[in-house]
DNA sequence: GTATTATTAGAGTCATTACTCTAAAAGGTC
DNA sequence: GACCTTTTAGAGTAATGACTCTAATAATAC
């Protein structure tokens, strides 16, 4: 594996693991036990590395937010949807992390991003139109829109949600087990919209991703 | 004022301005014409500061999210509940920007913030559950609590995301004007539960707070 | 007015971190 | 093996920012 992909593929790793603001780029090299000149022989800045992290990320989603176009969709289309763009989120959990961090500090990423959200949202909209093409959702379009918007923040914030409100500040206790109960709350955002013929059986589905609300575990704090 | 209100209420608005991380304790002192060893001498660290402001934000906010316990919920309440919380959300919006950065800083404001956290849940579940009582939802427990999950995701998250998907990067485009897409948005969460005799009204209710879609609006980026 | 305490100034410290610079090594070509 | 390009090492720099330290000034008490 070329030198670039290495660092790439561990800084990865350390921004997921610590967030991007405490992994030096000093950091990255010893990790990789190379010298912060090559590292800056391959990478002009530490937002080039950010960059191309984006770009990885970036196709990993498009290429799961696809409506099949020979077929309509079915009840376990949505449910592999959910699953795939978790785990997506969870390979790349530092970027929605420090969103805001990273699009301040480079302009060409924010422009990016903002074309990357228009497009998801578009796709997710499509999602929508094909489950309600399929009879499993009823839906007016004023509605979809506003779904999708809804799906795409609670979807983006789940992982800050659990590190804001995990019982141990431990980031290490946030683990993909805890994606269920990102899966369960889409679940819920889309449930009033099912069609009597399907209810019942997306019901069941969303059933087996009841969490363990760990986030309302009591400890011994108290507000006053 | 006392010097030491006086620093708290220019950390808030250099904060809100400019994101906490941004804001050094040498450009607060600068602000206010004081020395750095002045403002330490009222505050012994940064986070000090940071908690002071947390412990405002949150009675704030608890105040907010009381039930009246000696008449019904009525429809305007519910308006009410959202203007008041987003214009919190407004004046305190430097929290949830950098919320897990601030959090993993500080130990003892992270069990605060958890505490809170499940208060203001269990508040807002109250709020619910009164709706029903007065006739203008229908909803079981169980998506009252998942609801509420979906109602506090998207509140607390929509400064942060209009922040990454407004059109011009510049922070200062962000305007309490923006609240409107963020309580229309929390209206379509409700709307699925409205009874048929409210339907209606609150429907019109949330027609006031269509948004101009200005995370929509086209510019010359491309995806890739 | 003197003693004591509360408040303030402001220069300075120390750790951090993104990034640079020079030169050496490795790899390829003929 | 001579020449050229690519890759690497690693010491060093320059800026930053949270925080400290000493001493001066104001406020208060008696």
């Amino acid at each position: 594996m070329s030198t670039k992909e290495r660092i790439l593929d561990a800084s990865l790793q350390l921004f997921n693991e610590q967030g991007e603001r405490k992994v030096t780029t000093n950091h990255i090299a010893a990790h990789l036990a190379i010298s912060p000149g090559n590292l800056y022989y391959h990478f002009k800045n530490k937002q080039a590395i950010i960059f191309a992290l984006f770009e990885r990320y970036e196709s990993r989603v498009l290429d799961i937010l696809q409506v099949p176009e020979e077929r309509a969709l079915q009840p376990l289309d949505k449910l592999r949807y959910l699953q795939d763009i978790f785990t997506g989120l969870w390979d790349y959990r530092f970027m929605h992390r420090d969103m805001e961090h990273l699009l301040l500090a480079d302009a060409e990423l924010h422009a990016r991003y903002r074309a990357f959200f228009r497009l998801c949202l578009q796709r997710v909209q499509q999602i929508f139109r094909g489950l309600a093409e399929a009879g499993i959702i009823r839906i007016s379009e004023a509605d979809i829109a506003s779904l999708a918007l809804n799906t795409w923040i609670v979807v983006t914030s789940w992982f800050s949600f659990l590190r804001c409100n995990l019982l141990n500040a431990d980031v290490d206790a946030i683990s993909p087990e805890l994606l269920r109960g990102g899966i369960y709350q889409v679940f819920t955002l889309e449930r009033p919209y099912l069609t009597d013929e399907y209810r019942e059986a997306m019901n069941q589905l969303q059933q087996q991703f009841i969490p363990r609300p760990s986030w309302l575990e009591a400890d011994e704090e108290t507000v006053g």
